[in-house]
RNA sequence: GCGUCCGUGGCCCAACCGGCAGAGGCGCCGGCUUGAGGAGCCGGAGGCUGCGGGUUCGAAUCCCGCCGGGCGCACCA
């Protein structure tokens, strides 16, 4: 019987051969297919060496979509490419001094290998490398447009600064004060900067979430955590001795008469303008202080409050009483105006700040709280305004829409709305990304690279060459940077820093349409055709960066007229992670598991059908809980079911002569994998089918035997469905059924209604709620007849001493008698 | 601290609209098979659904409060 052996490397070897030549899941592109289009896309890998489990489990949960979406009849779109810019690569490279691009490729390669080995259903046509001058030329081109709109632009100011890597971040890549990539702490640097304007699609990125029904709630709200929309008012203060007012935005307008302080941030250009002389060294040395400080120190919630007074006063618009004027490093430069108006009463950072440094307290809403003053806590919640004036008396909303009124009518402020989303800043101080395609001239300033000279390729730069020093290392590269103005030309310089990898996969997914496109970054027919996307499916760790990167390119590509749509993202779906023992897998743990040896050890199947079945997808999976071999034998058992109905007999069977129950089995599953694949409940379809694989062992063994029409039905069912899951074994128990190549080509099964009707259903009798007796009963059993049934049973009526009070009956399922 | 999701046999997880707590898997125990082991096949045990209250004829499911955990936010005026 080696012959139905489950052989799990032995039909890798058969098949992936085989798929190579057939090339089954290749989108089809002729224009007059007929059949419904389906995108599918996985977040494409970064190629920092083999595939990890991480990668194991994503893709695994994508191709159970997307082979779904091939047997449902789609044109399914699920195309592969590499994120393949990036630091690991340039580190890489320094190290073994070669070019980053021999580390890059051969990675590349590696994976290649490993995910056609993993089985995935790509169209390997398609494939894309974001470090190809082919694409990063479009990057370049991007840029260009966004340049000319407004939307990238150079500005000067305090950053991010990654001292490991030795670049800046975008306020993205900075998590609880540490970089993304690295772990290190972020220091603040003064620099000139590209920034892409994203803040100027702020509202545009909240107002389209309605459009994202189907993505993860938590998804939505990390992002519109991250643009942090606020509606208050901008005040005018003026300042004494200083010729214009400065502006202040406030989210309470209503406690404007409860200022007793005014605070600018000590970073703040203004505050070094209105420092007084005799305060000027007091300030600068608090200033030199505050620059030292890490995010990570300077954001410490518990942190106490510091600042300097500058020797000023500022008017309060309302009332005219003057208030002193305080540099602090709690008010931030760059969010609203850098400068705030200070209502320690009802505002507890502000009334840290008065209790340290003894300045007065206000109460201008009575809340019924104790004074603030006394207690340290501020009110902030609603009251009836008091001490206000013309706002007295007034609740918050009304004193809020009044105090607005006044300050427009004198000019002295205004409504606002304010987000706390800053501008994406994308240069980089490292080489292996896209160069900035701008040349500096000392008389037209900064000028974009014409189209026609994109794409402006990477100098040959290997090894030491790399290191970083702080500045670009392409500023080195003196050939290179030296350059003709494309204007004037006169002599002028090349930009030196290459873009965050994340314009990259901005908009990866729209070339996947048409990846070979020489006109543009894609070809807007196409994107028409395949848009959006149907499903996409990777990591909660993009929520506010790749995700809201790509909602906001293309919003602008949308503006620009080149796509038909406003969001990239129809449906998302966030995996978790693949842990083990309860912890991430890391080198310095020593728990990581690698995936290339489970797959030598299980095979691909098992290892794919292990990811799937752990539990719902957007649950983490601990390698410690689940177990591959397990799943091996289930394989060697639906494998052999498979092969066994195969060697009894021939397709073309007519079903409706094989074994009634047998039937029922196989169309009651074919009717809830149904359901359970389309509601993404995985892992309960897998449980589905490995009850099918049973049942009909059963039948072969004890039932009508392996030859039976319904055995063959229920073993072409099972391949079928396991091919979302483990496409090997699928794919031999197909052809041992009799079947040509590939599974990939068959056709989803459909229930039979006929057979999903239940003769007889199980009623449950309860008495005061306990089950008392079982009637087998018609499912279309009247309410009435069952109220009868269930008073006339004896085991019922042992527990009823007279009439009962109340008989509520659910047919044909349930009846409970309240005595 | 605030918000949000979650807590079901020893473990991973099911349970449609509130209606018999258990589908599937791991582990455990037993039987058949085998020279033995493994594989295979068949069967079994195992629970106050985190705790306390409420709504209801009926609660794992809905509501409130605790306890425990995950995630997000946390000087953004």
């Amino acid at each position: 019987m080696s012959d139905e052996q489950y052989d799990p490397q032995a039909l890798q070897a058969k098949w992936q051969q085989r798929w190579e030549r057939l090339e089954p899941y290749r989108a089809g592109e002729d224009p007059a297919d007929e059949r419904p289009r389906r995108y599918m896309l996985d977040m494409f890998p970064y190629p920092s060496g083999d595939l990890h489990m991480g990668h194991g489990e994503v893709f695994a949960i994508g191709d159970v979509v997307a082979r779904y979406w091939f047997l449902r009849g789609y044109n399914v779109l699920h195309p592969i490419g590499w994120d393949s810019f990036g630091l690991p690569a340039e580190n890489a490279a320094i190290k073994r001094n070669e070019h980053p691009a021999t580390w890059t490729y051969a990675n590349i390669e590696t994976q290649a290998n490993s995910f056609r080995r993993y089985g995935i259903s790509f169209d390997w046509s398609r494939r894309l490398h974001t470090s190809d001058p082919d694409y990063y030329r479009w990057n370049q081109w991007l840029f260009t447009r966004f340049f000319e709109r407004g939307l990238a632009y150079r500005k000067g100011g305090l950053v991010n600064w990654c001292p490991n890597d030795q670049t800046v971040l975008a306020n993205e890549q900075v998590v609880n004060g540490r970089c993304e990539r690295c772990g290190a702490e972020v220091v603040r640097r003064e620099l000139t900067q590209w920034y892409f304007k994203i803040t100027d699609y702020a509202q545009r990125l909240l107002d389209d979430m309605d459009q994202l029904t189907h993505w993860p709630e938590r998804l939505l709200t990390m992002q519109r955590n991250w643009i942090g929309r606020s509606e208050g008012a901008d005040v005018l203060f003026e300042i004494e001795g200083r010729d214009e007012p400065v502006t202040v935005y406030t989210t309470r307008p209503d406690t404007l008469y409860g200022a007793t302080f005014f605070v600018v941030a000590a970073d703040a250009a203004l505050a070094d303008e209105i420092v007084t002389d005799e305060q000027r060294p007091a300030f600068e040395a608090y200033r030199a202080e505050v620059a030292k400080l890490s995010d990570i120190e300077r954001l410490a919630t518990d942190k106490e409050k510091t600042g300097v007074f500058l020797g000023r006063h500022a008017i309060n618009p309302v009332n005219g009483e003057r208030i002193p004027v305080w540099a602090a490093d709690y008010v931030l430069s760059d969010y609203g105006h850098g400068a705030i108006m200070a209502v320690p009463a009802h505002d507890q950072r502000d009334l840290d700040f008065a209790l340290k440094f003894g300045l007065p307290v206000k109460v201008v809403v009575h809340t019924g709280l104790a004074d603030p003053a006394e207690t340290g806590q501020a009110t902030p919640g609603e009251g009836t305004l008091v001490n206000s004036g013309p706002l007295d008396g007034l609740g918050k909303a009304e004193a809020i829409a009044k105090i607005v009124e006044i300050l427009a009518a004198e000019g002295r402020g205004r409504a606002t709305v304010n987000f706390r989303l800053r501008d994406w800043l994308l240069s980089r101080q490292r080489f292996w990304g896209t160069p900035i395609p701008i040349i500096h001239c000392p008389d037209c300033g900064e000028v974009p690279v014409p189209d026609e000279d994109l794409p402006v390729t990477l100098p040959d730069m290997r090894g030491e060459a790399l290191a970083p020093k702080g500045v670009s290392p392409l500023a080195a590269a003196e050939d290179w940077v030296n350059v003709a103005c494309p204007k004037c030309g006169g002599a002028a310089k090349r930009d030196t820093d290459t873009m965050d990898t994340f314009v990259d996969s901005s908009w990866y997914f729209l070339r996947y349409t048409s990846p070979g496109y020489s006109e543009g970054p894609f070809d807007p027919e196409q994107v028409r055709r395949w848009g959006p996307i149907d499903q996409y499916v990777g990591g909660i760790e993009h929520a506010v960066l790749h995700l809201l990167y790509s909602r906001f390119f293309t919003k602008v590509l949308h503006d620009m007229g080149m796509v038909n749509f406003t969001e990239p993202f129809v449906r998302m779906l966030n995996q978790g992670q693949v842990i083990n023992g309860g912890k991430a897998m890391s080198k310095s743990l020593g728990n990581g598991v690698d995936l290339g040896k489970q797959i030598d050890e299980f095979g691909v199947d098992a290892v794919r059908l292990t990811m799937i079945f752990a539990g719902p997808p957007e649950d983490d999976i601990d390698w410690a809980d689940v177990s591959p071999a397990a799943s091996q034998k289930f394989l060697a058992r639906a494998f052999r079911v498979m092969a066994e109905a195969g060697a009894a007999g021939a397709p073309g069977a007519d079903f409706a002569a094989g074994d009634i129950e047998l039937r029922k089995v196989t169309h009651r599953t074919i009717d809830e994998v149904t359901r359970l694949i389309e509601s993404y409940r995985f892992n309960v379809a897998v449980a589905r089918m490995m009850e099918l694989t049973t049942a009909a062992r059963r039948a072969i063994d004890s039932g009508p035997g392996a030859a039976d029409p319904a055995v063959r039905e229920a073993a072409e069912t099972l391949a079928i469905m396991l091919s979302l899951v483990a496409p090997y074994a699928a794919e031999e128990g197909w052809e041992r059924l009799g079947h040509g190549p590939s599974i990939a080509r068959a056709t989803w099964p459909e229930a039979d209604p006929s057979l999903l009707v239940q003769e007889t259903v199980t009623c449950v009798v309860q008495v005061a709620g306990k089950v008392r007796d079982r009637l087998e009963v018609s499912p279309d059993i009247t309410e009435d007849d069952l109220r009868a049934l269930a008073l006339a049973s004896d085991k019922v009526r042992a527990h009823l001493s007279g009439d009962p009070r109340k008989v509520i009956v659910r047919a044909p399922k349930l009846v409970n008698i309240v005595p």
